[in-house]
DNA sequence: ATTTCTGCAAACGATTTGCACAGGG
DNA sequence: CCCTGTGCAAATCGTTTGCAGAAAT
């Protein structure tokens, strides 16, 4: 993500928050830092992680309680992928309607933009008599560079 | 669901338990039951209370264990929508490539199916290299005939 | 007879919450 | 000052698991 994006995140909130009545702290800070400094995906956990390492004070409770508003602020989407766990993806700001390709070999997420798709989910949803706010399209496959040679990116030639 | 289809599924999986060496129980044909007897999606506990009703000996450990042996054979499918539990849709034997609408106003989950979303999706996971498995579209939007008229199918004239 | 299944209750892991104090406006 | 935010630890909730007995093949 790059700086000025980075910056815009951040006053974005600070709008969010300041139109709720909530405070600007250094633990929230922290947090959003965590969670928009990269473009990877993260788990509650992981983003404490990475968040203590930005300020020590932060807490899991903080985390938590942070996390449901920047969902709410727009700026960070919850995905239930296959997964058990709630991951998060800080990507929405920068690609709004972004889906999600999955791995089913190595479980790699694979972000991928399509204006058909878009399209024709508008299309759908109007026919069907609603207004879309909110539209996910998430796809399980295999690797075809794995399958033909036995090996890819993601998985080493020889297999544990 | 019709009786056949139910048969259908009744015998597709006793041939799927007993390719695993697994065993056919009045617990697992309860739940079988409770799951295809309706179209309805439900939560695993709502799965315990309708097998209860038709085996007294069902429990909750049973359930659990059975669902994943379910969603294996492909009969079953477990959906991810935005709900913090995880919810069962018996509804892919009939309907293999179906889609979820859901209304943000009253969560009702609306079911569609379009070739074209279908073949648009098998492009797009091509042309990444990739051979799909398994393809989920979900869409929330807002009911146009609640906004229009302030009240819907789903919507009683007076909100409380 | 052998192996899988079962119910029970305890364990588990992610998330939420009550509390008393800290700190932003 | 007032009210929101915080860390901590306990509570919660859906789901999983160890165990000893029950049942299917």
């Amino acid at each position: 993500m790059e700086a000025d994006v980075f910056e815009q995140v951040r006053e974005s909130l600070q709008e969010f928050l300041t139109g709720k009545g909530l405070r600007r702290t250094v633990q929230r800070e922290a947090i959003i830092e965590a969670a928009f400094g990269t473009t990877d995906h993260f788990t509650a956990e992981e983003l404490l992680l990475k968040a203590k390492k930005i300020e020590t004070s932060v807490s899991r409770a903080t985390v938590y309680r942070t996390l449901p508003l920047l969902v709410e602020s727009g700026m960070l989407r919850e995905l239930d992928l296959g997964s058990d766990t709630k991951v998060y993806d800080p990507n929405f700001v920068e690609h709004p309607t972004h889906n999600h390709l999955i791995c089913v070999d190595c479980h790699k997420i694979i972000e991928f933009e399509d204006t058909n798709m878009e399209l024709l989910e508008n299309c759908i949803t109007r026919r069907l008599g609603f207004s879309p706010t909110n539209k996910a399209v998430t796809i399980e496959g295999h690797c075809d560079e794995l399958k033909a040679k036995g090996t890819c990116r993601n998985h080493p030639p020889a297999k544990p």
